[in-house]
DNA sequence: ACGACACCGGAGAGCGCTCTCCACCTCGTG
DNA sequence: CACGAGGTGGAGAGCGCTCTCCGGTGTCGT
């Protein structure tokens, strides 16, 4: 219990180990930064050192001379002021999409020993907000996922120079890294499978048209369609939530009650659009078949969705890899990855 | 665009704010910090160089001298190592009651400018991860979450002297404040609604028995329905998973057809059963009725849920307010939070 | 055997900020 | 008119770390 450390206050600094090791600080910082080479017994020495202090090295002081924080901020951007009277973040985080998308994040952030700061951008204040976070140095870049396709947060970013990597193309081009899912490859491979089985009359659930993947689900989809000999697709508007779904299949059912071929353009929408076809007695999939898109519920539904597959996370890893290239390396291109979907059939159609 | 800013290189610092408003960097940091007196005109000149330099301050470098970082960790503990192939983070991240806490600590903390930092504990090498991050002085406390009872991590944090904040009671008593619902109370609620409905077989479907809060509501059900001159309960184990749930609900209905009731101790599982329910030709609530607990499924279930509400933001918040107190104060005394449950009834009881 | 050169450890200058003194300057008051 | 109180701004010492120099030592080539 003797030991000979002043113990001055605080945490053991750099210095306190230096004394105990016999060294410089330069050298135990270079131990601990593993940069040129030090001498075995004294690596030795000094991480004795370490131990019998329990030292651990201050991040802020590190950062300070460094100029790197190991973290990112991981921003949900959106319209807080849009309807309904929950807060911006309980509708955020029940959302699995965020789940998933953190879920990715975090994988491949926490081998590296980054750390995301999970922040919420959805008025002007708080996207200034982030940008000062920014600023300040408290992370080193940003992984930014949009909630609509005008947010301005994205040129923001790109207008102060900071890091910063999207979830899906922004509606304007500006020189910013994302990336996105093809979404029209995707609507198509529903629009195939549709075909295939046998459908004849299929129509379309949609998401918001003032989401730009939304709309590329829906022309995609169309569009398809056409190319198999179906240029008219009935197509109602939901908002990617369940409740819509719902709504929108019995609106779509009480129009074209020969519906035999539905594609929705989230799972969410498609589990509501299941229990609308329950409750119009409707067999899933004899009567009408159903696709969902992400594959972000399709095991809760009954029967099982069939749907396209959206790798969420590999997405989100991805992003978290641009992004660290891009905080290397200042000079990075801007670099934009589109990643294919795939075809889930499960029961649903 | 004339300004007489050396700009020496990267952001302007306070020494360059200083230059410009002709006072000194301490004279800056008063007005900034808005301690002191510093008389009108020259506040405004602060402000004014503060403008047109576009400074913002280091936080690094104000973290260093202020022992600070406005950033607190939060940690969602559990097994990694536990069965089943998929990451921690993505079962973690999928769950709804992540989510909801997520968005009550967020609500919480963003008015106060606090971020969190998201982190994972699943293996010992993690959980020092974040008692050195905690260390660093990378985050002035965490809030923990445990997914089981005998997290090793939170008696750690006790250990090392940092502060923190529990959801929900620890399985062995350690000085750490938490915040937790009065499960037995919220048991008690669904065991009284079901027999004053006329319940008179009644069975439940319990969490692991490996969370102390699965065991309260379990116990707390079956003394409740004791008293209610109900001494046995049949009960099966799930492990707060839908299917556990769907599986447990089909092997109550075999070993005991003729059940009127369930208590289900979640609503992931109450979802799962309310399928069993169907597939097996029961009506809900005419054969059988049903209750939740926490009401985090509940609306997106058929029929609509009724379950025992679990203020989950509430309590999140709570954590996060109990925490900043700590922080402010290191003599904060350890305190326990206990919130009470409130019974909501829809449609499936 | 001597110079060249790699190698390795130490000294010290900051990184940008806060905060404690301290000097000054006004007032109010006796 | 002198003196002290109180309000205001500046100087400067760090906070704990990294990193560039530099000087000392060991090793090799010729």
């Amino acid at each position: 219990m003797s030991t000979d450390l002043p113990h001055t206050s605080g945490a053991p600094t750099l210095e306190d180990v230096a004394r105990v090791a016999g060294v410089s600080r330069a050298t135990v910082s270079r131990v601990i930064n593993g940069i040129r080479n030090v001498a075995p017994d004294i690596q030795e020495a000094v991480h004795r050192a370490i131990e019998t202090t329990g030292y651990v090295p201050n991040r802020a002081a590190r950062s300070l001379v460094t100029r790197r924080t190991g973290a990112v901020a991981l921003v949900v951007s959106g319209a807080g002021d849009a309807k309904g009277g929950e807060p911006f973040e309980s509708r955020v985080f029940a959302d699995p999409f965020f789940g998933r998308v953190a879920s990715g994040v975090v994988g491949y952030l926490r081998p590296r020993g980054i750390h995301p700061v999970l922040m919420l951008a959805d008025s002007a204040q708080t996207r200034d907000d982030v940008v000062s976070f920014l600023r300040q140095g408290s992370a080193d870049g940003a992984l930014v996922v949009s909630t609509h396709g005008e947010d301005p947060l994205p040129k923001l970013l790109v207008d102060a120079g900071l890091p910063a990597v999207l979830w899906a193309r922004p509606a304007r081009p500006i020189p910013i890294s994302y990336v996105d899912l093809a979404h029209r490859a995707g609507a198509a491979l529903a629009a195939d499978h549709l075909v295939a089985r046998g459908c004849r009359r299929v129509a379309t659930i949609s998401g918001p048209f003032d989401v730009p993947a939304a709309q590329d689900r829906l022309s995609g989809f169309q569009e398809a369609m056409a190319g198999h000999g179906h240029p008219y697709v009935p197509a109602v508007e939901g908002d990617f939530m369940p409740a819509s779904g719902e709504a929108g299949m019995h609106r779509l059912i009480k129009e074209h009650p020969d519906i035999d071929g539905v594609f929705v353009a989230n799972d969410l929408m498609a589990q509501g659009a299941l229990l609308a076809l329950r409750d119009l007695g409707r067999r899933v999939p004899e009567d009408v078949a159903v696709i969902g898109f992400d594959d972000s519920a399709a095991v809760a539904c009954r029967p099982p969705l069939t749907t396209v597959r959206q790798p969420m996370e590999d997405m989100a890893a991805e992003m978290a890899r641009l992004l660290l290239a891009q905080v290397a390396d200042p000079d990075f291109q801007v670099t934009s990855v589109i990643v294919q979907p795939t075809l889930v059939v499960r029961e649903s159609a």
